[in-house]
DNA sequence: CTGATAACTGAAAATGAATATCAAAAGCAT
DNA sequence: ATGCTTTTGATATTCATTTTCAGTTATCAG
């Protein structure tokens, strides 16, 4: 799994002409130990209390090659922060965003995306993404 | 209908005892006049135009008012300016978002959103609201 | 292995949207 | 009009993200 996630950057990184550096390496890695929906703050803080020292920059650049190189997605949700979450090849997977607590349930229904794309076919429009977040609150957050 | 919005706003004021001043009448004006997704920068740069002087800040405290009084929708987009949209009663849609040519589509699809009940039902979440955008190309831009 | 070249890094500065500050102005009740 | 409270807006501030650019490093041809 790991494993194959690194080929996969390495193919990306060969494709692109990109070199392979110790830093991009630590990030991935770290990125790769996280759980779900990690900001680039958390991730940046995380390597530095590995005392891996490596910029701000360089975290933001190399969180964007991997969501280019298929392997991270990009999550907005309303907190001002960008985060991302691991993409597993073949799976997709919206979320329940909890207000109260910050809490992320995922779901999958492949049913509304089915409907997605009849809607999107109804229109001419071809379909790159696409986002659905409900907010609310958590059964714990509710009582 | 600009007269339904404009009592809307008017009872809102009224039950949390806020004042009416001429801010928020040439704001509520200008919203109303323009069409849907409009950002907050071109909402200030349209009133400075009409050469009414009104501060940034005002025009982005009065939108958070609008939204409030259940008139104004906040759109979220990828290009890191908030967006307001026209709340029309009972009616709910969503986005085909263009990332060609900025152009949004908006769609409703009743079974979607009934779907979304049973999913949150199901998890025990409370749904306060929800967005849901579909990134792509619209017919213009694929050819 | 060596040197040339182009990519990469990161500290620091810049950007840009949104919010906070706070003194002056305006609305409203009496 | 008076007095009290809300509102405004120029300005400063915040905070995430991006840009800059000089120094570092990876890669590759010779
Ligand atoms: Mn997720
Ligand atoms: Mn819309
Ligand atoms: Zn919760
Ligand atoms: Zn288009």
């Amino acid at each position: 799994m790991i494993l194959e996630k690194k080929k996969m950057f390495n193919d990306f990184a060969t494709s692109k002409g990109l070199r392979s550096t110790r830093q991009r390496d630590i990030i991935l890695d770290i990125f790769l130990s996280t759980h779900q929906h990690v900001s680039v703050e958390e991730l940046y803080l995380k390597i530095k209390s590995s005392n891996l020292g490596i910029g701000h920059a360089t975290v933001y650049r190399t969180l964007k090659l991997f969501t280019e190189a298929g392997l991270a997605r990009e999550i907005l949700l309303h907190d001002g922060q960008t985060r991302y979450e691991h993409v597993v090849k073949g799976e997709h997977h919206d979320h329940l965003v909890c207000t109260g607590c910050n809490s992320i349930i995922e779901f999958e229904d492949a049913t509304i995306e089915k409907l997605q794309d009849e809607i999107a076919a109804r229109h001419g429009f071809l379909i790159k993404s696409h986002k659905m977040e409900i907010y609310g609150l958590c059964a714990n957050c509710r009582s």
